[in-house]
DNA sequence: TAAAAAATTTAGACAAACCTAAATATTTTA
DNA sequence: TAAAATATTTAGGTTTGTCTAAATTTTTTA
């Protein structure tokens, strides 16, 4: 099998790339929290293993074999993540760190009983979709609040922050999966929002809006 | 904290120091499927971080924040078997290798948990104690089949070997954890052993019976 | 109890994954 | 479009944990 290493490596391309064509050595190194010479160390290595399509200087793409393994690891991360809040009552900030251990625990069978354990849930905690045992999801269509218009509403699905300060501050405002919200104004001055739930009213930055997804 | 190579060394010792006052290079060498030499860099390493009392050809014992790391990765392995084994339904001789990764997930708080959601058992798969979070565990005083004499018998309570092969044969042989047996005659050429329980009859040879232990 | 055998340690290397500093390639900008 | 800025790679090291071979210590045995 990989090495710890090059599973993080895997994983993180295969992030960086759902927003870009191809990813960077400096993107990469800032997402691993390591230094770009090291990211091209490791770059050659797993183009050697043909998981990535690598041409120095020219950015990286995962091979369908790298795509695998990378959806592979997130799968187990979501379902770890799912265990630890729906089993053991953690916090949808806590388990990030926990999860990013656990995902490379590398027996199959067992993520695939811990699946079944669980009843085959389709979406982690913050929303983001579970990869069966085949590798395949279905992303739901969403938008950041801030896309939408006063009086248009949904159902919060997601978060594209995933930080712990975020997460507990969307927590305290109540502002959790599955609330149903409605915008009723927009702050001329900052554009912040002023969101209706519950028939309680609270009011969010921009920053805020722009990393808090719902349905459309 | 320490690495995932520290961790398993001091294992080791603690596993070995049950049978020895102190342990030598080369048995660390064997169990850890390595050889003697790294053993002895390793020692130095551990001694350095005060784990282990370590004299050069004399052996090694661990210290008292050595042993509570030990049993701190016992008590994970241990509680990782359980769940495994009553949450998703593996067989007792399925989860060692599982577990063997388990143990290093870091996290305190996770495992305090793990044992909270199983009702803290008292006792792995196999019969083994695990540890509480304060490193707390009684063995119960087994002995080996093979130390009792006909008419006598007991509650199989654990076993010596924990190889898959062992494992599975017991299972065949419905001499699980639990079961009540009863020697009802040893064959004088080989030392074998005739076991009664419920209702049927099950002979065994020696060197099963050194490794099948019931309480007294 | 001295020689032989066994166990252990030391010395010197190696691979993985990282680093800094220097060199090179690409992109931006004036 | 050439110089400047930025991005990337190369070169040369470091640490961790392993190895083989040689040296040393301990134990066994005759």
């Amino acid at each position: 099998m990989n090495t710890l290493a090059e599973e993080n490596y895997l994983k993180s391309i295969y992030h960086l790339s759902l927003n870009a064509e191809s990813v960077s050595t400096n993107q990469m190194a800032a997402l691993l929290n390591t230094k770009a010479s090291s990211v091209t160390d490791m770059l050659k290595k797993l183009a050697e293993k043909e998981l990535i399509n690598y041409t120095p200087y020219q950015g990286v793409t995962l091979t369908a074999p790298g795509e695998k393994i990378a959806i592979n690891i997130i799968r187990k991360h979501r379902l770890w993540e799912f265990f630890l809040v729906e089993k053991l009552n953690f916090k949808w900030d806590e388990v990030h760190e926990m999860a990013e251990e656990m995902e490379h625990i590398s027996s199959n069978e067992l993520i695939d009983r811990l699946d079944k354990f669980m009843g085959f849930p389709k979406y982690d905690p913050h929303g983001d979709p579970i990869p069966d045992c085949d590798g395949k999801f279905k992303t739901h269509d969403l938008k950041p609040v801030s896309a939408i218009d006063v009086n248009a509403g949904g159902v919060i699905c997601g978060v594209r922050d995933h930080s712990p300060a975020f997460l507990q501050y969307l927590e305290k405002q109540g502002l959790t999966i599955g609330k149903q919200i409605c915008v009723t104004d927009i702050i001329e001055f900052d554009r912040s929002m002023v969101l209706k739930m519950e028939n309680k009213t609270v009011q969010i930055s921009r920053e805020v809006a722009n990393n808090l997804l719902i349905t459309l």
